[in-house]
Order: C-alpha cells, then sequence, then structure tokens
RNA sequence: GCGCCCAUAGCUCAGCUGGAUAGAGCGUUGGACUACGAAUCCAAAGGCCCCAGGUUCGAUUCCUGGUGGGCGCGCCA
C-alpha cells in the first residue's frame, strides 16, 4: 500500500514539475511515513515542504502541497481524500473498503507473505559467531549467533542470497596453549607432578579432552617430543570442540553454509603471494624486521604489522587472506558480525578491503555488544580463561531455545543487554516470548473451535470482508499490511529488532481485539469474514517467528 | 592522553535515517473470566529526551563544546 501511494505522489510531483507549476531541479527522494496520530490520515508526506526549501522560498510549502494534491491522477481509488496540514505535511487518506483487499496478498502467498525481491538475488557473504575453537561457546557467544543467523534470515526473505559462514581461528598462539593446557592436565591426571600454568585454560572441559586421550591411548605420550605431543593435542583438543560448537549451534537453531579453516589460508603460500602481490602496490613494505601494511593510506592512525619479527603472520595477515578469499568467491557484499569489544579493529579491515581494490561499502560490520549475565538480577561472573561461564548449551537446556533467542533479539544489537536466566525461563507476562506465541495459540485454538462448529475455512473469494469495520480490525489489517516493509527495512539496517518490536505490537493489537470481540458468533457472515481475519494473523505471525527461528505453538 | 559507542518514564529499552501532542514492557494504583485459552485485556499516574550553543520551516535525531558511563588503543585473537 505504502508503495502503492508512493509511485502515484511520485507521478503526480513529477507532473507538476514538467508542467512548471513547481520550480525545481528534480524529482526528490519521496518520503512517506505513518503518522502517529490518526487524524493526520492513514499516509503523510512531506514532500511540499521538501521542495518549498530548494526552491528558497518562492513558494509557501503549503501552496505547493496544493498544487501536487490537484495532481494526483484520479485514475486510483485507493485515496479517499488528501488534506493538507500543520506547515505543510499532505495526509493521505486511504478509502476503508480499500484495507481489506490487502488480505487477499496474505491468502495467496501464504508462508512467502512478506518476502520482497528487493535484494534483487543479490549475493551476499554473512560471517558471524567465529569464536576459536578453545572452548564451549558461551552466552556471550550466543547473542552474536542469533543476530547473525536472523540476519540471514531477514535478507533471504528480502530476496538476497545468503551464505553463511564461520572462520574457525585454528592456528596462533591461543591455538597452541590449547594443546598445552591439555598437555598439562594429562600429565597430571597421569600423576605427574606438575604446576598447571595459569595463562593455561581452566575449564573442566580441558581435563575432560585429557581423560579422554588417556581412556584411548594410554600414556604414550607420557615421554615423548613434547612440541609434537602439543601440537597433536592441539588438533584434536580443537577438532573435538568444534564438534561440541556445532552441535550447540544445532540445538540453538543456528545453521552454517560453511565452516572456514584458518589453516587452509595458508595453504600453498597463499597468504604470502597475497601479502607479495600487495607489496608490488606499495600498501605493504618491509623494514628490515618486520612487515607492515600501509593502512594508515586509509585513515587508519597506525600502520598494522602482517609479519612479525619472528617471521610469523599475525591474525590481521590471515584476515586479509580471508576477505580476499571472500571477494574471490564473487560475493556482491560482505557482513561481518563482531563482538563490539573489536571495534577498534574496523578501520584497519575497511583500509584492507580499500587496499585490495574493492568499494568500501562493499564490506558492512554489524557490532553486537556483550552480554551481562544475571541470575535473578545478580551478576554471573564469568571469565573464559578461568573456566567461569555459563555455556550456551546451559542456557539452551535451562531457558528454552524460543525464549533465548528472543531475549537476545529484543534490543538493538549495539546495545547493551542483561540476560537474567531466572527471567528467561519465567512464563509470566515479563517474558515477552510468551506473549507473541500466546497469540498464535490463541488463534489455532478459534480455529480448532470453529472446526467442531463446522465452519469452513473460506478462500479470499469466498468471503465478504464488508464485515470487518471496527477499527480495531482495520488496524490489524494495516498492521499486516506492514510487515513487507518491517522485513526491508530491517533488511536493509541489519537490525532484527526491528522484527521483534513489530511483533509484540502486533500481538498486542490482536489481544485487545480478542478480549472485546468475538470471532465466532451467531452470525455466520461476520463469524466468516473474522475467521479469514483471524487466519491472515496466524499466517503472519508465523511467518515471522519463522524467520526469527522462534516456534510457534498450537498449544502452550 | 587519543579514538569509537551510549545517555529518553522509578527500571529495561523503542523511536522507522530531520516531522505534527515523545512510545512500549516491567514495576505502582484501580478494574475485567457462567462468552472462542486471564501466559490476556481496560484505565490511571509517571518526562528539562544529560547540559550549553549551532544548522532550518521543524532537532530526541545532524554539527561543535562540555558532563557522566562502556569499550578500544599488542609484533593477542
Amino acid at each position: 500500500m505504502k508503495d502503492r501511494l508512493q509511485t502515484l505522489l511520485g507521478e503526480a510531483v513529477r507532473a507538476c514539475i514538467e508542467k512548471k507549476l513547481i520550480e525545481a531541479e528534480a524529482v526528490p527522494c519521496i518520503e512517506i511515513n505513518i503518522p502517529k496520530d490518526a487524524g493526520h490520515g492513514d499516509y503523510a508526506s512531506n514532500v511540499a515542504m521538501v521542495l518549498a526549501s530548494r526552491a528558497k522560498g518562492k513558494m509557501p510549502p503549503r501552496r505547493i502541497a496544493e498544487i501536487i494534491s490537484k495532481n494526483i491522477s484520479s485514475g486510483d481509488d485507493v485515496l479517499a481524500k488528501v488534506e493538507i496540514a500543520g506547515p505543510g505535511f499532505m495526509n493521505f487518506f486511504i478509502r476503508e473498503n480499500v484495507w481489506s483487499t490487502l488480505l487477499r496478498d496474505v491468502d495467496e502467498l501464504g508462508d512467502r507473505y512478506g518476502a520482497s525481491h528487493s535484494g534483487k538475488g543479490k549475493k551476499i557473504h554473512l560471517e558471524f559467531v567465529s569464536a576459536n575453537p578453545t572452548g564451549p561457546l558461551h552466552i556471550g557467544h550466543a547473542r552474536g549467533a542469533v543476530v547473525g543467523d536472523v540476519i540471514a534470515s531477514i535478507l533471504e526473505a528480502s530476496g538476497y542470497s545468503v551464505f553463511c559462514e564461520y572462520y574457525i581461528n585454528d592456528t596462533g598462539n591461543q591455538m597452541n596453549n590449547l594443546g598445552k593446557s591439555v598437555l598439562f592436565r594429562y600429565l597430571e591426571l597421569l600423576g605427574e607432578d606438575v604446576e598447571f600454568p595459569e595463562s593455561c585454560y581452566q575449564g573442566d572441559y580441558i581435563r575432560d579432552l585429557a581423560k579422554e586421550i588417556i581412556s584411548r591411548e594410554g600414556d604414550r605420550y607420557r615421554n615423548i617430543n613434547q612440541e609434537e605431543t602439543i601440537r597433536i593435542f592441539t588438533e584434536y583438543a580443537a577438532r573435538e570442540i568444534l564438534k561440541g560448537i556445532k552441535d550447540d549451534l544445532m540445538a540453538f537453531g543456528v545453521v552454517f553454509d560453511n565452516y572456514f579453516s584458518e589453516k587452509d589460508l595458508y595453504k600453498d603460500d597463499g597468504v604470502a603471494k597475497l601479502l607479495a602481490a600487495l607489496e608490488k602496490s606499495k600498501f605493504i613494505y618491509n623494514d628490515g624486521e618486520t612487515v607492515w601494511f600501509r593502512t594508515t593510506a586509509f585513515g587508519d592512525e597506525k600502520d598494522r604489522v602482517v609479519i612479525r619479527k619472528s617471521g610469523e603472520p599475525t591474525y590481521f595477515a590471515a584476515d586479509i587472506a580471508y576477505h580476499q578469499n571472500k571477494y574471490g568467491r564473487s560475493f556482491d557484499e560482505l557482513i561481518d558480525v563482531w563482538g563490539a569489544d573489536h571495534h577498534g579493529y574496523i578501520p584497519r579491515m575497511v583500509a584492507c578491503i580499500e587496499a585490495l581494490g574493492h568499494e568500501k561499502e562493499s564490506l558492512k560490520i554489524v557490532l553486537v555488544q556483550l552480554v551481562s549475565l544475571l541470575r535473578d538480577g545478580k551478576p554471573v561472573a564469568m571469565s573464559t580463561r578461568a573456566g567461569e561461564f555459563v555455556t550456551l548449551k546451559e542456557v539452551i537446556d535451562e531457558v528454552g531455545k524460543d525464549a533465548a533467542r528472543y531475549n537476545f533479539l529484543m534490543r538493538r544489537s549495539d546495545s547493551h543487554l542483561d540476560f537474567d536466566l531466572e527471567l528467561a525461563k519465567r512464563q509470566s507476562s515479563e517474558n515477552p516470548v510468551y506473549y507473541v506465541q500466546y497469540a498464535h495459540a490463541r488463534i489455532c485454538s478459534i480455529m480448532r473451535n470453529a472446526d467442531e462448529r463446522g465452519y469452513k475455512m473460506p478462500a479470499y473469494d469466498e468471503v465478504d470482508l464488508s464485515f470487518l469495520t471496527l477499527p480495531e480490525e482495520i488496524n490489524l489489517i494495516k498492521t499486516i499490511s506492514r510487515l513487507p516493509e518491517v522485513l526491508e527495512g530491517a533488511a536493509l539496517s541489519l537490525e532484527p529488532h526491528r522484527l521483534t518490536f513489530y511483533l509484540n505490537d502486533f500481538a498486542a493489537l490482536f489481544h485487545s481485539y480478542y478480549n472485546k470481540h468475538k470471532v465466532l458468533s451467531d452470525d455466520e457472515g461476520k463469524s466468516t469474514a473474522r475467521l479469514f481475519l483471524a487466519k491472515s494473523i496466524l499466517t503472519v505471525l508465523g511467518n515471522a517467528l519463522r524467520i526469527l527461528g522462534v516456534s510457534a505453538p498450537e498449544k502452550m
């Protein structure tokens, strides 16, 4: 509906300019929004004021609005009236009987309702989670996982083609540290008198891995070359931990198209070759000891090391190669979802994108703030190194997938989030997941009732929707019609929380309607029309919940 | 010290990229089940949108400077 109005208004403005009724160099961007106050119409636009300011006050905005409104094509019978209000707003009133026609789309499209083609099939690479395989995923990773997963769904629904990838940082010091940690636990379990270093991973899962090795291979590593053993243990531990990570993500409803190993970047000297190529373009230089990337050429505050004095490449070096690799797989756009504590890393990453000859805008970075875990309002201490943390698995087991996911989506990603375990599993009004799911279950219950009473669910053409005249009903239909724009906006801004807020508002409208009016009554025509509306609501709730990866129960 | 993010009701947060009288949930107070599910609804109270300037028809939103908080500033990842 909004789109329709937009073209209508756009044509009117163009006509006015061509006929020289309004002085303007070009047709401005037509903005249409939904006013908060119903008295200001169903939609409103500020074009007249925009045009007035461009024309340098030669013509008052209200006058411009008048001219435009007179030139709106009368061939379209959607508009009841156009009012000019305030400093020059144009308020559009849609004919009451037009709204119900919007339900045709819902009926015809079913579970595809809300989807669009605005992404035009653009190929997007989406990287998220990417946690080191040095320990199980904890609650901090969980938010990034859900945000990434839902962004993927939203983009898919908006007509993009999305490829989800988990980047495994399986090289470097941290990994070595992991192997060493397992070795120390191993020796400890075999009765050796060793002191477990503080710098090593303290979590119990390390001991479990060591036990596993002992039960399978005994003490054969006790007296052989330690460096070699660490290498073997590192590989073993990383593989096992990654397996656990994949299982946990699966249980959380997060699925990747690919897990990309950092190790693969070093095959065939890939990283070295890339750096050599960049050296030719002068973005890489060697000061005799270390190799630097000239990120300052693109606004970073200092140049960054890519090859250490020791000859080892840095994490950044691999990351450059990784991003180049992504572009090599012909994606149109890259999206990285990062923990907000990595924000300082953005300038150098963007610099490297530019140095590689790609558009700065082709890489988008979504920052996800870390989560403070609470239990009954009291903070739960967390530290990966010390092994004190609540794992993702524990959260899923305790509060459930639906509540956990929904809780992570209730705020903008870049805003701090308190996650209270007790609150999240409480089945009460304090917990918004159930509010939305309850609406869904309630409608299902109505359907069961209708079925018992012998109602058949009508198709769009068989139902007389002129029975839907209550303001609540019109409002519900209007909100239903907003789903496509909400999804599109969420896709454009990469903000999944918009969908959550929409769902809450929508469920509220339904609950209110439900409490005031009966769907099923003695009036058969009215009942059928309302039943049809209820089914449309069910479709929208179901579609939106599916995108969020939250289940839509029929009973609860 | 420098950089990034944040500051909106008692609390937790939205505010659609600059729009009209700033919203929601929780909490508080008072009401609604012999009607399709009360995990629901209705009503009330609650505000210097941190402060001071600036940009313009118009600012919670953009700019500058403060104040208060979070994070980052490794040849860690």
